[in-house]
DNA sequence: GTGAAAGCGCTAACAA
DNA sequence: TTGTTAGCGCTTTCAC
């Protein structure tokens, strides 16, 4: 058998009883070392280290995986998507799992994935990581209602109700519902008389969060809840969602479910002949880095993946290092509005004067040229 | 000690003995049926297999990884962005990694980071990994030329020459100077005179690579060559570089180093009054999935994130598993460039009848709605 | 504060 | 075709 862990071909890697040869100690107190245990002496300590750094020594972690029963590694199953939302998302959980000192491992499902979140999840066990995270999930086709995974590490949800059995199960993310109904609220302040949706797929937890918050503003003010368009999130999905839409002459705001479908919504109606926000409002979802620039600026909702992520993660760090202990309670992050151009009061004809007997939305516009920071927000 | 690997609490895991002693079986045996291994008879590996479903049984990679010296895991360092070109990539990466039968562990790297690539490569070889895949490398702040990392797995770097020395160094993708000297040659077979160029941060050997590409379509036509102007990436610094290119008349065609940024050089000219494609010609770099549907349409060059990280990997895992072989060799993927509405000849007055004698590019003009695949497409 | 001994669960060589 | 015997390089337990 050939030594080392894949790192050299001729030079066999140090091991810790080199370094503790070297160093004049036992291989114990290098592991302490390593460890940051106590109990070793400041003089110790820098002999282990120089020894260490003269040989060049890593610890090996599969050794330290198999005598310990902890990896150190957290696994997370993502959407194989470059979709601006699990994106970000994904860096973000990056950032702070590195920082906790844990290592990442990355699996993606793809639509249609015939073994979908749950053979994901099987592969990240298969590798062994002392948590997962699911990053916006999507309904499997549960042929014959497929039984809920069970797994025996934490996982933390990230945007959805839990679809597996675990001894902690944790759920993280703003409630995309309240976002949703932030943004329908905006437009109906404007005096729109209701506001029709441009949802995502509905297999998809994230679309029906946010088509449940569009519903929740529209019933709770009385407005008729119009028939909902779907798009598969694509600028393609919402420019074909526009030309039905735009037929509509009924139509003066539009809440869709991502920007990426406000855009090509946008494009549709504006072909269609009819403007954008003139005769028609749209707010987008997620603030896209380009959502400032496209014409009109888009107004929309964006939202805080980076607290998201780091919060539900120092959750679920604290629930693999304390098994026992009760998990901590999740923080809601704040919701926060970006008024831009693509939102204005419905057209004078169809204009009602009901504004409604709300407060909240201190709906504001945005000068023409976008901003350093692409627009007015406000928070909620 | 807990028995298991982080797996449960109260029941241990089984382990591939008592999978054996289930199937009457030596220990070895279960080894065999688990790693494909040959010699093992229809009969006893049926029965391994019962055996191993039954007890839930599931191979322990920290041990593998500690007897056999292998990890069968890969790392890759990205940029910590959402940037649509790095995460498709990454995206295109996982994809054919855990098609591979590897794992997959992310590290980013963002930019004003200490450590940099750097740090970040130390932290996957840490981990344990066969090889590396380095994703878009930027230039670090080498204070005092730090020292090309040295590694002893090998590497794949797409994008980029190599900044590190490893016992196989491979480099994946495209040329984006191919791609941007196409971009560029399509401006100027549309009659431009010169092609401006919007650039991507200098750091990036990404936006090199661009530059080059351009100033050679520049040069080998003798054109002028004209002062850059730079961003880093985002849209707004697209505004910004397209307020001044605004002012100065001269410019009639524009090549910017990403979509996002074409698309707010785009919405700075239109303020300016400037109109495009009439006054002046933009074309992007990406295809993201919103460009065909912003105003106008956006002529620019897909790249094929899938096809390069497919190619590379497939020659990484080649090195990895036959070190003393010859590194297979590279084949260029396509060049697409994708013609919308936001190119078209200079307006009359600056117009040069210097078509050049060029052949290539049969550019043509897409009809005003974006087409279901958003526009033309001419492969190179 | 430090060290010795005993595994963790697997794969690698060699036998049978 | 199958089994036996040694480790892989660490952490753990317990002794000093």
């Amino acid at each position: 058998m050939t030594r080392g862990t894949g790192r050299g071909a001729g030079s066999a890697a140090p091991r810790s009883v080199d370094v503790a040869r070297l160093a004049g100690v036992s291989q114990k107190t290098v592991s302490r070392v390593f460890n940051d245990e106590p109990y070793v002496s400041a003089d110790v300590r820098r002999r282990v280290l120089d020894a260490a750094e003269q040989l060049g020594y890593r610890l090996n972690n599969a050794a330290r995986a198999l005598a310990s029963g902890r990896t150190r590694s957290i696994g997370v199953v993502t959407l194989g998507t470059a979709l601006y939302g699990p994106a970000s998302l994904l860096m973000g959980v990056e950032r702070v799992v590195r920082d906790t000192g844990y290592a990442l491992r990355v699996v993606n499902t793809m639509e249609g994935d015939p073994a979908g979140v749950a053979g994901a999840m099987d592969s990240l066990l298969d590798q062994g990581v002392d948590g997962i995270v699911i990053s916006e999930p999507i309904d499997e086709q549960t042929d014959g209602g497929a039984p809920a995974l069970r797994l025996d590490v934490p996982v933390l949800v990230i945007g959805a109700p839990p679809p597996v059995k675990a001894p902690t199960v944790l759920t993280a993310g703003h409630g995309a519902d309240l976002m949703a109904r932030t943004a329908t609220e905006h437009l109906l302040d404007l005096g729109h008389m209701t506001v029709h949706h441009l949802a995502g797929p509905q297999r998809w937890y994230a679309a029906r969060d946010r088509l449940e918050g569009w519903q929740a503003a529209l019933t709770a003010q009385d407005r008729e809840v119009p028939a909902v368009v779907s798009g598969d999130w694509s600028a393609a999905s919402g420019y074909r969602a526009g030309r039905e839409l735009a037929e509509d002459g009924g139509v003066t705001a539009v809440f869709a479910a991502n920007d990426d479908m406000a855009i090509g919504l946008i494009r549709a109606l504006t072909e269609a002949g009819r403007r954008v926000p003139e005769d028609v409002s749209v707010v987008g979802f997620d603030d896209i880095p380009v959502a400032a620039y496209v014409t009109p600026p888009l107004t929309t909702v964006r939202q805080p993946f980076d607290a998201v992520a780091q919060e539900g993660l120092k959750r679920l760090v604290h629930a693999i290092e304390n098994p026992k202990a009760e998990p901590l309670t999740p923080s809601g992050p704040p919701v926060d509005l970006v008024v831009r151009a693509s939102t204005a009061p419905p057209p004078p004809s169809r204009k009602t004067p009901a504004r409604g007997r709300r407060t909240g939305s201190r709906a504001a516009r945005a000068s023409s040229p976008p901003l350093a920071n692409g627009g007015l927000s406000t928070r909620h």
